[in-house]
DNA sequence: TGCACTTCTGGTCATAGCGACACTAAGATA
DNA sequence: TATCTTAGTGTCGCTATGACCAGAAGTGCA
C-alpha cells in the first residue's frame, strides 16, 4: 500500500504520465469522518493527512492524493486516493473544486479536489507514521494551499449537511434518531433540540423506523434504518456515484 | 480575435503547452444570458456555440474554449474564453465542474468548465459565422459531452438563482421591479406573483430605490439599483472574483 | 374630457414550517 | 420506591409564503 501525499510533488509516480515541461493534472481528496476525542463533549470532524516525504514542502502535512493516470477517470483517482490513505470505500464522494493558480506550486499542477465521507468505524487502524488524523478545526500548517482547499471543503460539509442527507454518510446501518441528531451537531457545532430534530427528520420518507431499539443508561430508542431509495444528496443531471 | 472551440482538439493553438502524449487540460466556459425571441411572451436563456474548425467532432457546436496556458490561472483562462467569444467581461463567474472521464474525447483531455452571465445588452453584435447564440433548451447534438456540461450549468443556474443575488448579473444599473422579476421567470420558467415578488425582494437589502422612474406605456415604475456591498453569491472562503 | 385598461404598489388572509418549551413514557440506578 | 436521564409527544407563537384584493397612476381611445 502506497500512500502518497500529492497535488504537486517532484516525486515520481509509477503510474504517472508526467511531462515534467507541462502543466500537470493531480487528484486530492479531503476525507472526512467524526471522531470523539475523550473528554470531549461532541464529537469533532477529523481527516486524514500525509506527510510529504520529498522536495517541494517536505516533512509539511499535505491531502492525500496522486498524480492522474492517463486511463483514469477523475472519480476513480479520487477513489483510489481514498483508498489507499483509509482502505476503505467512502459512503459519500464529491468533487469539490479544481484548483490552478499558476503560484501553487513550483511547477505547474493543477488538482482536482474530492471531499468523501466514511463512518467513523469503519477506519483502519492504520500504524503508518507518516498518515495522521486531524481535528479539522485545529490544523496545522498544510503543504501547498491545502489550508485553503480543507477551509473550502469544510464549509461545503457544513453547508450541505443543511440541505441534502449526507449525515448517514457517516452513520452505520442503524441508528437512533439521537445517533443522527448527534452527526448533525458535531457538523453544525451548536445544539440541535431534539423534539425539533425528530419532527423535522420525520416529516421527510429518507427514513424507515425498525422494530428494533437500542438499550442503553436509560430508555431505550428506536433504531432506523437509512431509506436506500433516496439519494444522499441532489448532484443534478450529473451520475457520479461512489 | 481567435475563437477556439476546445475542450480537446487535436489543433494546435500557440499559447499551448500540448504535450501530445500526457494529460491536456482545457478550460471551457458556458455562457448564459437572456435573450427574447420575437413573439415570444417571456425571455429565455441563451448561450454561445462555437462550430469545431478541426477533426475531433469537425462541424459539430462546442462550448467555447481553449488549451490553459502554463502561466495562465484557471480563472484568468475562463474570462479570456468568454472575452474571445462575446468580447466582454462577465457579470458574474464561477467554476462550474471538471470533467474529465478517460473516453469522452480521442485524447486524455481534462475540461475546467466554468459558467458566467452576462447581461443581453451588452452582447457584441458578432458577424462571424462560426458563433451562433442558441436557445439553451434547445440544443442540437454538441460535440464531446458539451450537452452534458450544458445540462449541469443549467441545473446549477436555476437552482442558485433561488437563494443568491445572480439574477442582478443579468440587468444594467438601473431596473424596475418587473424587470427583475422578469429575469426570474425566464430563469425558472414559471410565472411570479408580482406583489409577492416584491415584498420578498425588498425584505432584502440587496435593492436600493432610486427616485427615478421608467415611464412606459402604463404607470411608472420606480427605478431600483444593486446594492453593491452584497455580493451576487456566497463562495464561502473562496475568494474567486470575476 | 372622460372612460377603459394596464401595470404598479400596498394590503389582507390562511397556511406551513420552525424555534422554544412543557409534558409524558420508560428504563437505569441508588 | 424515589430519582435521574433520555425518548418521544404536543402546544404556542412567530415568520415566511402563496393567493388574492384594492387603490394609485399612468396610457390610449372614443
Amino acid at each position: 500500500m502506497t500512500i502518497t501525499a500529492t497535488t504537486t510533488a517532484h516525486a515520481s509516480n509509477a503510474t504517472s504520465s508526467a511531462a515534467p515541461a507541462g502543466t500537470r493534472v493531480a487528484v486530492s481528496t479531503v476525507i472526512f469522518t467524526l471522531r470523539r476525542a475523550e473528554g470531549q463533549e461532541r464529537a469533532s470532524v477529523a481527516l486524514p493527512l500525509v506527510r510529504r516525504q520529498s522536495d517541494p514542502h517536505e516533512g509539511q502535512w499535505a491531502l492525500p492524493g496522486g498524480w492522474l493516470d492517463i486511463v483514469e477517470d477523475l472519480d476513480a483517482a479520487a477513489s483510489r486516493t481514498l483508498a489507499e490513505t483509509t482502505g476503505l470505500a467512502p459512503s459519500y464522494l464529491e468533487q469539490l473544486y479544481a484548483f490552478g493558480a499558476v503560484d501553487r506550486s513550483p511547477t505547474r499542477v493543477v488538482s482536482i479536489v474530492y471531499w468523501a465521507l466514511i463512518r467513523p468505524d469503519e477506519i483502519a487502524d492504520t500504524s503508518d507514521e507518516n498518515v495522521r488524523w486531524f481535528d479539522a478545526d485545529d490544523l496545522p500548517h498544510l503543504a501547498f494551499d491545502h489550508n485553503e482547499i480543507v477551509s473550502y471543503a469544510l464549509w461545503r460539509l457544513r453547508n450541505k449537511v443543511g440541505y441534502s442527507q449526507i449525515a448517514h454518510g457517516l452513520l452505520a446501518d442503524e441508528f437512533t434518531l439521537a445517533e443522527l441528531r448527534e452527526v448533525y451537531e458535531s457538523i453544525l457545532r451548536r445544539r440541535l433540540d431534539p423534539a425539533n430534530f425528530r419532527r423535522q427528520v420525520e416529516g421527510t420518507d429518507t427514513l424507515l423506523p425498525t422494530e428494533r431499539f437500542r438499550k442503553g443508561s436509560h430508555r431505550p430508542a428506536r433504531l432506523y434504518r437509512f431509506n436506500q431509495d433516496v439519494e444522499l444528496a441532489d448532484r443534478g443531471p450529473l451520475g457520479v456515484r461512489p
